[in-house]
RNA sequence: GCGUCAUUGGUGAAGUGGUUAACACGCCAGAUUGUGGCUCUGGUAUGCAUCGGUUCGAUUCCGAUAUGGCGCCCCA
């Protein structure tokens, strides 16, 4: 075993990576506060029931794939699967349903223990939007306009938002009776798999892949069916709101998410991705009412979602819709070794004034210096010799058309400024 | 967790049961001067994921382990 190779399912970020997952985040930063969210972030590991209770002891994630460990003190730690749960679990811990409306984004690591594929690894990034405190479906509406939003910014084609309701917990508690009786008789026909889901959450078998050409899941009971009043209502709302915010979506009833705090409104998105694999899922959520009062907090109504980096970088990434090229503005040359501290004092000048810049700090010759200027991608040379030190008149290059220039140091700042995007 | 395929330098890779592991890019040095990128010359893996086994001999064959890709389950 190699101590220098990095645990199963993680990812080093570094150069063009790093740049792209910058990238994201400042997008989603800015989009954040255009919508009046605020940062939010949670410990990385929490005590285990947070996640046992809030995400819901039958699901997969925690079921098998919590990455779980006892701390010196002998307590219970779960390194955190997933946003949700953690912000609630702070939420109340702190009292911030005092506010009436808490609306917040997150950017934070997560943690799985699976078997990793491309975007599906144990150690992954999210970035998440929650709204809590707000009964009315315009805020469903809000929160899947700027998943949409932030994946239209990035500029995937084909967004596609496929919705669904669960209903309120009345609804759901009678179409879940219903499921189970009709799949009662037909226990027999169906897969291992969703057997067990018979006993533990039976609407998990509607979404079986396994079992979907199966005539008993094609006419199982369909949870519109079973809808009271309110929920019926609830849902025509949020898709009227959807409307008028022009955001394509279609019906799936076969949406039922892997977390069971789901109430209400859940939601994935997808877009057309060339060859993209099992993963192209790469944004779900949903309101979850309860989860709030489940985890001893007050009846505080909330909705949100979350995004995969990776998933999403993968997703750019195949539709060239990502930079990573890096650049600065000026990079700082010296002829012989007796002018390279006036070469750093002239850096530190360029720094002060907000240009980004760079030299050489090893001892390069002159040709050296110009492979590094390129390496850094820098727009301008500035050169500096005897002459240059003696005068201060500077010899600054455009190093793409090539063309030199004698540049007085008081006018250096405007120079390149001026001339940035020539 | 199951199935399947893979792993050769900084990168892309060729290749073989037996002397120095091809080629390309990149990187470093020099020709080269107060101006590079072109060209030319030289240098760049005591090493073929790790550990065992078979063998006179293994990077090549076999096994285990590790990691990665794809599919499944599930999810972001």
């Amino acid at each position: 075993m190699n101590i220098i190779q990095r645990p199963k399912g993680t990812n080093d970020v570094y150069d063009a990576y790093g740049r792209k997952v910058l990238y994201i985040r400042n997008l989603i930063e800015k989009i954040a506060n255009n919508y009046n969210y605020n940062y939010f972030r949670t410990p990385t590991f929490e005590r285990t029931e947070v996640f046992k209770r809030g995400v819901g002891d039958t699901t997969d994630i925690v079921e098998k794939e919590t990455y779980d460990f006892i701390d010196r003190g002998n307590r219970n730690m779960t390194l955190r699967p997933e946003g949700t749960a953690a912000v609630v679990r702070s939420i109340i811990e702190n009292k911030l349903y005092v506010n009436g409306m808490n609306k917040v984004w997150y950017f934070m690591p997560m943690f799985r223990y699976e078997r990793p594929q491309s975007g599906r690894l144990r150690e992954h990034f999210q970035f998440g939007f929650e709204a809590f405190g707000s009964n009315s479906p315009l805020i469903d509406a809000e929160i899947i306009s700027i998943a949409v939003n932030i994946l239209k910014n990035l500029g995937l084609k084909g967004v596609k938002v496929n919705i669904n309701t669960l209903g309120d917990t009345e609804s759901r508690n009678n179409y879940r009776n219903e499921l189970k009786k009709y799949f009662e008789s037909h226990l027999n026909e169906l897969c291992d798999d969703c057997k067990e889901r018979f006993n533990r959450n039976p609407l998990r078998i509607i979404d079986c892949k396994y079992d979907a050409n199966l005539d008993i899941i094609k006419n199982a009971p369909k949870i519109t069916d079973y809808l009271n009043d309110t929920s019926k209502e609830y849902f025509d709302n949020v898709k009227k709101y959807l409307d008028c915010l022009n955001i394509e979506y279609e019906v799936n009833p076969k949406i039922v998410r892997g977390l069971d705090y789901y109430t209400h409104t859940v939601f994935e998105i997808t877009a057309t991705i060339k060859d993209f694999g099992s993963q192209n899922v790469i944004c779900g959520g949903g309101r979850y009412n309860n989860l709030v009062s489940s985890l001893g907090g007050p009846d505080y109504p909330s909705v949100g979602f979350g995004m995969g980096i990776e998933r999403l970088i993968n997703a750019l990434e195949k539709e060239e819709l990502i930079p990573c090229d890096k650049q600065i503005d000026a990079y700082v040359c010296y002829i012989s070794e007796n002018e390279k501290k006036c070469a750093f004092e002239i850096l530190n000048y360029l720094r002060e004034n907000n240009i980004k810049s760079d030299m050489c700090y090893s001892n390069r010759n002159l040709k050296g210096q110009f492979k590094e200027a390129d390496y850094n991608n820098s727009k301008y040379i500035i050169i500096i010799g005897e002459e240059e030190e003696e005068t201060n008149i500077f010899t600054i290059k455009n190093n793409s058309t090539k063309n030199e220039y004698k540049i007085n140091k008081k006018d250096i700042i405007n120079f390149l400024k001026e001339n940035k995007y020539e």
